[in-house]
DNA sequence: AAATATATTTAGGCAAACCTAAAAAATATA
DNA sequence: TATATTTTTTAGGTTTGCCTAAATATATTT
Protein backbone atom coordinates (compact mmCIF):
# COMPACT_ATOMS: atom_id res chain seq x y z
CA UNK A 1 0.00 0.00 0.00
CA UNK A 2 1.59 3.03 -1.20
CA UNK A 3 1.45 6.80 0.34
CA UNK A 4 -0.60 7.79 -2.97
CA UNK A 5 -2.94 4.80 -2.67
CA UNK A 6 -3.80 5.47 0.62
CA UNK A 7 -4.83 8.87 -0.06
CA UNK A 8 -6.91 8.15 -2.93
CA UNK A 9 -8.97 5.39 -0.30
CA UNK A 10 -9.18 7.97 2.50
CA UNK A 11 -10.67 10.82 0.00
CA UNK A 12 -12.68 8.22 -1.22
CA UNK A 13 -14.22 7.53 1.91
CA UNK A 14 -14.82 11.35 2.93
CA UNK A 15 -16.44 11.98 0.07
CA UNK A 16 -19.07 9.29 -0.40
CA UNK A 17 -20.75 10.23 2.41
CA UNK A 18 -22.10 13.03 0.27
CA UNK A 19 -22.50 11.07 -3.01
CA UNK A 20 -23.27 7.19 -1.95
CA UNK A 21 -24.14 6.53 -5.90
CA UNK A 22 -20.26 7.03 -6.19
CA UNK A 23 -17.52 9.57 -6.32
CA UNK A 24 -17.04 11.32 -9.85
CA UNK A 25 -13.23 11.77 -11.37
CA UNK A 26 -13.72 15.39 -11.29
CA UNK A 27 -14.59 15.68 -7.94
CA UNK A 28 -11.96 13.27 -6.34
CA UNK A 29 -9.35 14.59 -8.83
CA UNK A 30 -10.22 18.50 -7.37
CA UNK A 31 -9.99 17.27 -3.88
CA UNK A 32 -6.96 15.89 -4.16
CA UNK A 33 -5.47 18.97 -6.21
CA UNK A 34 -4.76 16.34 -9.30
CA UNK A 35 -6.40 15.84 -12.97
CA UNK A 36 -9.17 13.67 -13.99
CA UNK A 37 -6.82 11.43 -16.18
CA UNK A 38 -4.67 10.49 -13.06
CA UNK A 39 -7.52 9.51 -11.15
CA UNK A 40 -9.17 7.85 -13.47
CA UNK A 41 -5.79 5.61 -13.69
CA UNK A 42 -5.25 5.15 -10.08
CA UNK A 43 -8.84 4.14 -9.36
CA UNK A 44 -8.73 1.81 -12.12
CA UNK A 45 -5.58 0.05 -10.06
CA UNK A 46 -7.23 0.34 -6.89
CA UNK A 47 -9.95 -1.84 -8.09
CA UNK A 48 -7.85 -4.28 -9.86
CA UNK A 49 -6.31 -4.96 -6.54
CA UNK A 50 -9.93 -5.15 -4.87
CA UNK A 51 -10.22 -1.88 -2.48
CA UNK A 52 -12.94 -0.18 -4.07
CA UNK A 53 -15.59 -0.71 -7.00
CA UNK A 54 -15.27 1.39 -9.71
CA UNK A 55 -17.82 1.62 -13.04
CA UNK A 56 -16.80 3.70 -16.09
CA UNK A 57 -18.24 6.90 -15.96
CA UNK A 58 -20.35 6.02 -12.57
CA UNK A 59 -17.76 7.01 -10.06
CA UNK A 60 -16.13 4.86 -7.76
CA UNK A 61 -16.75 3.37 -3.51
CA UNK A 62 -15.10 1.73 -1.06
CA UNK A 63 -15.79 -1.82 -0.77
CA UNK A 64 -15.13 -3.49 2.54
CA UNK A 65 -11.50 -3.78 2.29
CA UNK A 66 -10.92 -0.08 1.03
CA UNK A 67 -12.89 1.59 3.75
CA UNK A 68 -10.91 -0.36 6.33
CA UNK A 69 -7.72 0.63 5.04
CA UNK A 70 -8.60 4.17 4.74
CA UNK A 71 -10.31 3.87 8.83
CA UNK A 72 -6.66 2.72 10.07
CA UNK A 73 -5.27 5.98 7.98
CA UNK A 74 -7.73 8.43 9.58
CA UNK A 75 -7.22 6.56 13.16
CA UNK A 76 -3.39 7.30 12.86
CA UNK A 77 -4.30 10.74 10.91
CA UNK A 78 -6.29 11.67 14.02
CA UNK A 79 -4.07 9.92 16.90
CA UNK A 80 -1.12 12.02 15.62
CA UNK A 81 -3.05 14.96 15.78
CA UNK A 82 -3.85 14.54 19.51
CA UNK A 83 -0.11 14.01 19.68
CA UNK A 84 1.38 17.03 18.26
CA UNK A 85 -1.58 19.17 20.27
CA UNK A 86 -1.77 17.32 23.67
CA UNK A 87 1.70 16.65 24.24
CA UNK A 88 3.73 18.82 21.56
CA UNK A 89 2.39 22.68 21.69
CA UNK A 90 1.07 22.65 18.64
CA UNK A 91 -1.58 25.03 17.52
CA UNK A 92 -5.34 23.47 15.97
CA UNK A 93 -4.09 25.26 12.63
CA UNK A 94 -0.33 23.81 13.04
CA UNK A 95 -1.23 19.80 13.23
CA UNK A 96 -2.66 18.98 10.10
CA UNK A 97 -0.29 18.97 7.39
CA UNK A 98 2.15 17.19 9.61
CA UNK A 99 -0.49 14.60 10.52
CA UNK A 100 -0.96 14.22 7.05
CA UNK A 101 3.03 12.97 6.55
CA UNK A 102 2.39 10.76 10.18
CA UNK A 103 -0.11 9.02 9.06
CA UNK A 104 1.65 7.10 6.35
CA UNK A 105 4.08 5.59 8.77
CA UNK A 106 3.78 1.24 8.69
CA UNK A 107 4.32 0.16 12.09
CA UNK A 108 0.48 -1.67 14.03
CA UNK A 109 2.74 -1.24 17.47
CA UNK A 110 3.66 2.08 16.80
CA UNK A 111 -0.21 2.76 16.56
CA UNK A 112 -1.45 0.75 19.35
CA UNK A 113 1.56 2.42 21.36
CA UNK A 114 0.66 5.91 20.88
CA UNK A 115 -3.15 5.49 21.71
CA UNK A 116 -1.98 3.84 24.92
CA UNK A 117 0.43 6.41 25.71
CA UNK A 118 -2.78 9.19 24.97
CA UNK A 119 -4.73 7.71 27.23
CA UNK A 120 -7.23 5.91 24.44
CA UNK A 121 -9.07 9.20 23.04
CA UNK A 122 -11.67 9.12 21.48
CA UNK A 123 -12.08 12.91 19.51
CA UNK A 124 -9.07 14.12 17.60
CA UNK A 125 -7.98 18.10 18.88
CA UNK A 126 -10.99 18.89 15.69
CA UNK A 127 -13.62 16.95 17.87
CA UNK A 128 -13.54 14.55 14.77
CA UNK A 129 -14.12 10.85 16.25
CA UNK A 130 -11.22 8.26 16.29
CA UNK A 131 -12.01 4.83 14.63
CA UNK A 132 -11.12 2.10 17.07
CA UNK A 133 -8.72 -0.48 16.12
CA UNK A 134 -11.70 -2.52 14.35
CA UNK A 135 -12.94 0.55 12.31
CA UNK A 136 -15.60 1.32 14.50
CA UNK A 137 -16.15 4.85 14.83
CA UNK A 138 -18.54 6.53 17.53
CA UNK A 139 -21.04 9.41 15.90
CA UNK A 140 -21.76 12.45 17.68
CA UNK A 141 -24.81 14.47 16.62
CA UNK A 142 -23.27 17.99 15.58
CA UNK A 143 -25.23 21.07 15.29
CA UNK A 144 -23.71 23.95 13.29
CA UNK A 145 -23.04 27.89 15.37
CA UNK A 146 -25.93 29.21 12.89
CA UNK A 147 -28.74 26.42 13.97
CA UNK A 148 -28.86 27.87 17.79
CA UNK A 149 -30.82 30.10 18.37
CA UNK A 150 -30.94 33.23 21.26
CA UNK A 151 -30.62 31.99 24.45
CA UNK A 152 -29.53 28.68 23.14
CA UNK A 153 -26.13 27.14 24.73
CA UNK A 154 -23.72 24.49 23.09
CA UNK A 155 -20.21 22.80 23.11
CA UNK A 156 -17.61 22.92 20.43
CA UNK A 157 -16.73 19.77 19.59
CA UNK A 158 -15.27 20.94 16.14
CA UNK A 159 -15.40 22.96 13.29
CA UNK A 160 -15.77 22.95 9.51
CA UNK A 161 -13.88 25.20 8.41
CA UNK A 162 -10.31 23.79 8.78
CA UNK A 163 -8.40 26.96 7.13
CA UNK A 164 -5.24 28.16 8.66
CA UNK A 165 -7.10 31.96 9.37
CA UNK A 166 -10.32 30.43 10.63
CA UNK A 167 -8.35 28.34 13.06
CA UNK A 168 -6.38 31.25 14.30
CA UNK A 169 -9.61 33.70 14.45
CA UNK A 170 -11.25 30.92 16.53
CA UNK A 171 -8.10 31.08 18.80
CA UNK A 172 -7.75 34.58 19.23
CA UNK A 173 -11.42 34.67 20.20
CA UNK A 174 -10.20 31.92 23.17
CA UNK A 175 -12.43 29.03 21.47
CA UNK A 176 -11.04 26.19 22.04
CA UNK A 177 -12.71 22.44 21.93
CA UNK A 178 -15.07 22.23 25.10
CA UNK A 179 -15.64 25.99 25.39
CA UNK A 180 -19.09 27.14 25.99
CA UNK A 181 -21.60 28.84 23.52
CA UNK A 182 -24.43 31.15 24.31
CA UNK A 183 -26.00 33.08 21.63
CA UNK A 184 -26.97 36.11 22.91
CA UNK A 185 -28.18 38.40 20.41
CA UNK A 186 -29.05 37.57 16.31
CA UNK A 187 -28.72 40.56 14.45
CA UNK A 188 -31.06 40.55 11.30
CA UNK A 189 -28.23 39.88 9.09
CA UNK A 190 -26.56 37.03 11.49
CA UNK A 191 -24.72 38.38 14.01
CA UNK A 192 -24.09 36.17 17.18
CA UNK A 193 -22.03 37.12 20.33
CA UNK A 194 -20.23 34.22 22.40
CA UNK A 195 -20.27 34.32 26.20
CA UNK B 1 14.57 16.32 -0.51
CA UNK B 2 13.11 12.80 -1.31
CA UNK B 3 13.09 9.74 0.77
CA UNK B 4 15.74 8.10 -1.46
CA UNK B 5 18.18 11.12 -1.25
CA UNK B 6 18.02 11.75 2.80
CA UNK B 7 19.31 7.93 2.80
CA UNK B 8 22.10 7.93 0.19
CA UNK B 9 23.27 11.30 2.24
CA UNK B 10 23.05 9.59 5.12
CA UNK B 11 24.67 6.14 4.05
CA UNK B 12 27.31 8.18 2.89
CA UNK B 13 28.15 10.04 6.27
CA UNK B 14 27.92 6.63 8.09
CA UNK B 15 30.73 5.37 5.62
CA UNK B 16 33.22 8.31 5.39
CA UNK B 17 34.52 8.20 8.26
CA UNK B 18 36.07 4.80 7.44
CA UNK B 19 36.82 5.89 3.52
CA UNK B 20 38.08 9.15 4.22
CA UNK B 21 39.27 9.34 0.31
CA UNK B 22 35.92 8.43 -1.62
CA UNK B 23 32.94 6.03 -0.68
CA UNK B 24 33.11 3.59 -3.49
CA UNK B 25 30.02 2.91 -5.36
CA UNK B 26 30.33 -0.84 -4.42
CA UNK B 27 30.58 -0.49 -1.08
CA UNK B 28 27.61 2.05 -0.96
CA UNK B 29 25.05 -0.55 -2.93
CA UNK B 30 26.08 -2.41 -0.43
CA UNK B 31 25.02 -1.03 2.50
CA UNK B 32 21.66 0.30 1.16
CA UNK B 33 21.18 -3.09 -0.30
CA UNK B 34 20.58 -1.83 -3.64
CA UNK B 35 22.82 -2.23 -6.75
CA UNK B 36 25.75 -0.20 -8.23
CA UNK B 37 24.32 1.29 -11.51
CA UNK B 38 21.87 2.46 -9.07
CA UNK B 39 24.16 3.92 -6.71
CA UNK B 40 26.29 5.66 -9.51
CA UNK B 41 23.00 7.27 -10.97
CA UNK B 42 22.04 9.04 -7.68
CA UNK B 43 25.57 9.96 -6.67
CA UNK B 44 25.38 11.57 -10.36
CA UNK B 45 22.27 13.66 -9.24
CA UNK B 46 23.06 14.78 -5.55
CA UNK B 47 26.28 15.63 -6.99
CA UNK B 48 24.74 18.22 -9.60
CA UNK B 49 22.42 19.46 -6.70
CA UNK B 50 25.80 20.07 -5.00
CA UNK B 51 25.33 17.63 -1.92
CA UNK B 52 27.85 15.56 -2.64
CA UNK B 53 31.83 15.71 -4.65
CA UNK B 54 31.73 12.93 -7.01
CA UNK B 55 34.34 12.36 -9.19
CA UNK B 56 34.31 8.83 -11.65
CA UNK B 57 35.92 5.59 -10.64
CA UNK B 58 37.30 7.52 -7.59
CA UNK B 59 34.16 7.12 -4.69
CA UNK B 60 32.04 9.86 -3.01
CA UNK B 61 32.48 12.67 -0.13
CA UNK B 62 29.95 14.75 1.39
CA UNK B 63 30.46 18.39 1.02
CA UNK B 64 29.49 20.49 4.30
CA UNK B 65 25.79 21.08 2.68
CA UNK B 66 25.32 17.19 2.20
CA UNK B 67 26.86 16.50 5.88
CA UNK B 68 24.17 19.38 6.84
CA UNK B 69 21.24 17.36 5.70
CA UNK B 70 22.62 14.09 7.08
CA UNK B 71 23.34 15.19 10.37
CA UNK B 72 19.22 16.82 10.30
CA UNK B 73 18.52 13.18 9.37
CA UNK B 74 20.18 11.32 11.77
CA UNK B 75 19.15 13.67 14.54
CA UNK B 76 15.55 12.94 13.60
CA UNK B 77 16.42 9.39 13.88
CA UNK B 78 17.70 9.47 17.19
CA UNK B 79 15.40 11.74 18.36
CA UNK B 80 12.73 9.28 17.20
CA UNK B 81 14.47 5.88 18.57
CA UNK B 82 14.25 8.18 22.44
CA UNK B 83 10.83 8.58 21.74
CA UNK B 84 9.76 5.37 21.25
CA UNK B 85 11.97 3.91 24.09
CA UNK B 86 11.28 6.34 26.31
CA UNK B 87 7.68 7.06 26.25
CA UNK B 88 6.17 4.03 23.63
CA UNK B 89 7.62 1.11 25.62
CA UNK B 90 9.70 -0.23 22.05
CA UNK B 91 12.58 -2.25 22.94
CA UNK B 92 15.74 -1.77 21.99
CA UNK B 93 15.80 -3.86 18.58
CA UNK B 94 12.19 -2.41 17.59
CA UNK B 95 13.01 1.20 17.67
CA UNK B 96 15.01 0.64 14.34
CA UNK B 97 12.87 0.29 11.33
CA UNK B 98 10.20 2.76 12.66
CA UNK B 99 12.53 5.56 13.12
CA UNK B 100 14.23 4.37 9.46
CA UNK B 101 10.32 5.76 8.63
CA UNK B 102 9.86 8.46 11.26
CA UNK B 103 13.24 10.39 10.11
CA UNK B 104 11.80 11.37 6.71
CA UNK B 105 9.08 13.77 8.43
CA UNK B 106 9.15 16.83 7.10
CA UNK B 107 8.62 20.11 9.98
CA UNK B 108 11.56 21.88 11.59
CA UNK B 109 8.69 22.62 14.34
CA UNK B 110 8.27 18.70 14.95
CA UNK B 111 11.88 18.20 15.42
CA UNK B 112 11.84 21.00 17.85
CA UNK B 113 9.30 20.40 20.10
CA UNK B 114 9.79 16.57 19.94
CA UNK B 115 13.48 17.16 21.20
CA UNK B 116 11.97 19.55 23.75
CA UNK B 117 9.63 17.66 25.02
CA UNK B 118 12.17 14.80 25.44
CA UNK B 119 13.98 16.77 27.73
CA UNK B 120 16.86 17.76 25.54
CA UNK B 121 18.59 14.26 25.39
CA UNK B 122 21.91 14.34 24.11
CA UNK B 123 22.11 10.33 23.12
CA UNK B 124 19.85 7.91 21.74
CA UNK B 125 18.73 4.48 23.17
CA UNK B 126 22.05 2.99 21.65
CA UNK B 127 24.18 5.34 23.17
CA UNK B 128 24.72 7.59 19.86
CA UNK B 129 25.62 11.26 20.07
CA UNK B 130 22.33 13.05 19.03
CA UNK B 131 23.70 15.66 16.83
CA UNK B 132 22.02 19.54 18.09
CA UNK B 133 20.08 21.88 15.40
CA UNK B 134 23.21 23.32 14.31
CA UNK B 135 24.47 19.78 13.41
CA UNK B 136 27.28 19.27 16.28
CA UNK B 137 27.96 16.19 17.31
CA UNK B 138 29.20 15.10 20.84
CA UNK B 139 31.80 12.81 20.76
CA UNK B 140 32.41 10.15 23.29
CA UNK B 141 35.52 7.79 24.05
CA UNK B 142 34.16 4.47 23.57
CA UNK B 143 36.42 1.28 23.83
CA UNK B 144 35.58 -1.68 22.87
CA UNK B 145 34.95 -4.54 25.72
CA UNK B 146 37.48 -6.40 24.51
CA UNK B 147 39.97 -3.93 24.99
CA UNK B 148 39.32 -3.32 28.67
CA UNK B 149 41.76 -5.81 30.75
CA UNK B 150 40.66 -8.66 33.53
CA UNK B 151 39.64 -5.68 36.66
CA UNK B 152 38.75 -2.92 34.88
CA UNK B 153 35.32 -1.73 34.68
CA UNK B 154 33.36 0.39 31.74
CA UNK B 155 29.95 1.64 31.56
CA UNK B 156 28.14 0.37 29.03
CA UNK B 157 27.24 3.68 26.21
CA UNK B 158 26.75 1.81 23.46
CA UNK B 159 26.87 -1.39 20.70
CA UNK B 160 28.33 -2.02 18.05
CA UNK B 161 26.05 -5.05 16.64
CA UNK B 162 22.65 -3.84 16.52
CA UNK B 163 21.01 -7.09 15.12
CA UNK B 164 17.95 -8.52 17.16
CA UNK B 165 19.37 -11.26 18.50
CA UNK B 166 22.92 -9.38 20.17
CA UNK B 167 20.44 -6.74 21.71
CA UNK B 168 17.64 -9.58 22.44
CA UNK B 169 20.61 -10.90 24.30
CA UNK B 170 22.00 -8.27 26.29
CA UNK B 171 17.98 -8.07 27.64
CA UNK B 172 18.09 -11.23 28.48
CA UNK B 173 21.88 -10.59 30.62
CA UNK B 174 20.15 -7.17 31.87
CA UNK B 175 22.78 -5.33 30.34
CA UNK B 176 21.39 -1.82 29.63
CA UNK B 177 22.58 1.42 28.59
CA UNK B 178 24.86 2.43 31.70
CA UNK B 179 25.30 -1.13 33.24
CA UNK B 180 29.11 -1.44 35.12
CA UNK B 181 30.54 -3.96 33.26
CA UNK B 182 33.80 -5.42 35.17
CA UNK B 183 35.96 -7.83 33.90
CA UNK B 184 36.37 -10.75 36.28
CA UNK B 185 38.65 -13.30 34.51
CA UNK B 186 39.81 -13.29 30.90
CA UNK B 187 40.36 -17.03 29.44
CA UNK B 188 43.18 -17.45 26.97
CA UNK B 189 40.44 -17.96 24.55
CA UNK B 190 38.62 -14.45 25.57
CA UNK B 191 35.94 -15.06 28.13
CA UNK B 192 34.97 -12.13 30.20
CA UNK B 193 32.76 -12.11 32.82
CA UNK B 194 30.01 -9.25 34.08
CA UNK B 195 28.95 -8.18 37.34
C1' DA C 1 54.35 -5.44 -19.09
C1' DA C 2 50.66 -8.40 -20.39
C1' DA C 3 46.81 -10.97 -18.96
C1' DT C 4 43.24 -11.63 -15.82
C1' DA C 5 40.07 -10.21 -12.43
C1' DT C 6 37.32 -6.74 -10.23
C1' DA C 7 34.98 -2.37 -9.93
C1' DT C 8 32.44 1.13 -12.16
C1' DT C 9 29.88 3.27 -15.60
C1' DT C 10 26.82 3.36 -19.64
C1' DA C 11 22.84 1.83 -22.18
C1' DG C 12 18.41 0.38 -22.31
C1' DG C 13 14.15 -1.09 -19.60
C1' DC C 14 10.47 -1.09 -16.08
C1' DA C 15 6.85 0.51 -12.66
C1' DA C 16 4.63 4.24 -10.13
C1' DA C 17 2.40 8.43 -10.32
C1' DC C 18 1.83 12.27 -12.37
C1' DC C 19 0.76 15.29 -16.71
C1' DT C 20 -1.51 17.32 -21.49
C1' DA C 21 -4.21 16.77 -25.47
C1' DA C 22 -7.45 14.21 -28.13
C1' DA C 23 -11.34 11.02 -28.39
C1' DA C 24 -15.55 9.19 -26.62
C1' DA C 25 -19.47 9.03 -23.62
C1' DA C 26 -22.98 11.25 -20.88
C1' DT C 27 -25.72 15.22 -19.93
C1' DA C 28 -27.95 19.55 -20.89
C1' DT C 29 -30.03 22.76 -24.06
C1' DA C 30 -32.25 24.62 -28.01
C1' DT D 1 -34.54 15.10 -31.30
C1' DA D 2 -30.46 17.15 -32.68
C1' DT D 3 -26.82 19.98 -31.15
C1' DA D 4 -23.82 21.80 -27.83
C1' DT D 5 -21.51 21.34 -23.43
C1' DT D 6 -19.43 18.92 -19.85
C1' DT D 7 -17.35 14.81 -17.97
C1' DT D 8 -14.61 10.92 -18.40
C1' DT D 9 -11.48 7.99 -20.61
C1' DT D 10 -7.63 6.87 -23.68
C1' DA D 11 -3.21 7.73 -25.75
C1' DG D 12 1.16 9.24 -25.39
C1' DG D 13 4.85 11.73 -22.39
C1' DT D 14 7.71 12.85 -18.22
C1' DT D 15 10.30 12.06 -13.85
C1' DT D 16 12.08 9.29 -10.08
C1' DG D 17 14.29 5.40 -8.63
C1' DC D 18 15.20 1.07 -9.45
C1' DC D 19 16.99 -2.99 -12.42
C1' DT D 20 20.11 -6.19 -15.83
C1' DA D 21 23.55 -6.70 -19.20
C1' DA D 22 27.28 -4.91 -21.75
C1' DA D 23 31.21 -1.88 -22.06
C1' DT D 24 35.03 0.37 -19.96
C1' DA D 25 38.29 1.60 -16.49
C1' DT D 26 41.17 0.21 -12.61
C1' DA D 27 43.68 -3.18 -9.88
C1' DT D 28 45.98 -7.48 -9.33
C1' DT D 29 48.65 -11.37 -10.85
C1' DT D 30 51.87 -13.75 -13.21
Amino acid sequence: MTFSEENYLKSIYSLQKDSPKGVSTNVLAQYLESKAASVTEMIKKLDEKGFVVYQPYQGVLLNKSGEQVALKVIRKHRLWETFLAKKLDFSWDEIHDVAEQLEHIKSDKLIKELDRFLGFPTHDPHGDPIPDELGNVIKVEKKQVSELLPGETGTCVGVNDTSSSFLQFLDQQNIKLGTEIKIIHLQDFDKSMTV
